[in-house]
DNA sequence: ATAGATGCAAACTCTTTGCAGGTCG
DNA sequence: CGACCTGCAAAGAGTTTGCATCTAT
């Protein structure tokens, strides 16, 4: 849903320029999280970067995450069965289908009078805010009757 | 930050009235919950309701907050070090500090406009949404300079 | 009486860490 | 060359499950 071709605000080049170093398993990690929508497991990631790169282990793929995630590389999310990783890092909200359980992205909503909103009511300080949104997506609509389940396959 | 007497939309009673047995560790584990604003995880539970029943097991917790919220009684929430589990079972939004880590609980907004934006712009259909705000609550922000950190003990 | 719930211990899954050896710059 | 990074294996944390026993109704 965001283009992913580099220009990127943090190509790799940032990378190098904050003083990591560019390896294979780390582009590779970086790319693959880039190039999916799925807001994908660290197991999904090792397994893609695997088809490329057969020896990499389990260990660099969850350290290469947490450091691309902490570097704000890349946005971490946890979920009811563990942590997942986005790579669109500009504000955007979250719609999860209910039937399917897939995640979607949706554009944010630029909502200054909700956040101060809220600030004036509770005397905090708010610094960013998202929202989620639970329903059925539009390929579940169409197949009526479904009906909402709980426990889906992980990416 | 809401009251939790009995009168509760599911009291009880209404465990009876589905067929479920009211046990002693049951009853506790819905208390403590209902009890307490901090979002507990299993093992707070845990701990608080050993104090009144030692022999209680933390397998019994879990299987009953499971339980528990998958028949709506209480509400569960993933979190980047696991379940939290809500009594306040009322549509609400969160407020997570960045300087302290504690999560509050925020009145909901009802805001069928921000659902019917993005329903129309997406094709999906939403059901349920929920904002997250994230910022510096009023304790944290008077004792200023103090950066936000990212490990936080758990409840 | 009996379906359902419990306690205990073992199993499972996801994630992190220690360390010896490899590699980017 | 040296600091950083990797693979491997083992350890950790949180959560679930199998089973014999117990208990609410």
């Amino acid at each position: 849903m965001i283009p992913k071709k580099d220009g990127h605000p943090h190509g790799h080049e940032t990378l190098r320029a904050r003083g990591f170093r560019l390896t294979e398993p780390r582009r590779l990690i970086l790319d693959v999280v880039r190039a999916t929508d799925v807001h994908p497991t660290a197991a999904f990631v090792y397994r893609r970067v695997r088809k490329k790169l057969p020896r990499v282990s389990l260990a660099t793929v969850y350290r290469n995450l947490r450091m691309l995630a902490a570097e704000g590389f890349l946005a971490e999310r946890a979920d009811a069965a563990g942590m997942r990783f986005d790579g669109n890092t500009l504000p955007h909200d979250h719609f999860t289908c209910l039937a399917c359980g897939r995640l979607y992205d949706v554009p944010a909503r630029a909502d200054r009078a909700v956040r101060a909103r809220v600030a004036t009511r509770t005397g905090f300080e708010i610094l960013n805010h998202r929202a989620e949104f639970y329903g059925r997506c539009g390929a579940c609509r169409r197949q009526t009757g479904r009906s909402p389940v709980k426990g889906q396959r992980r990416s």
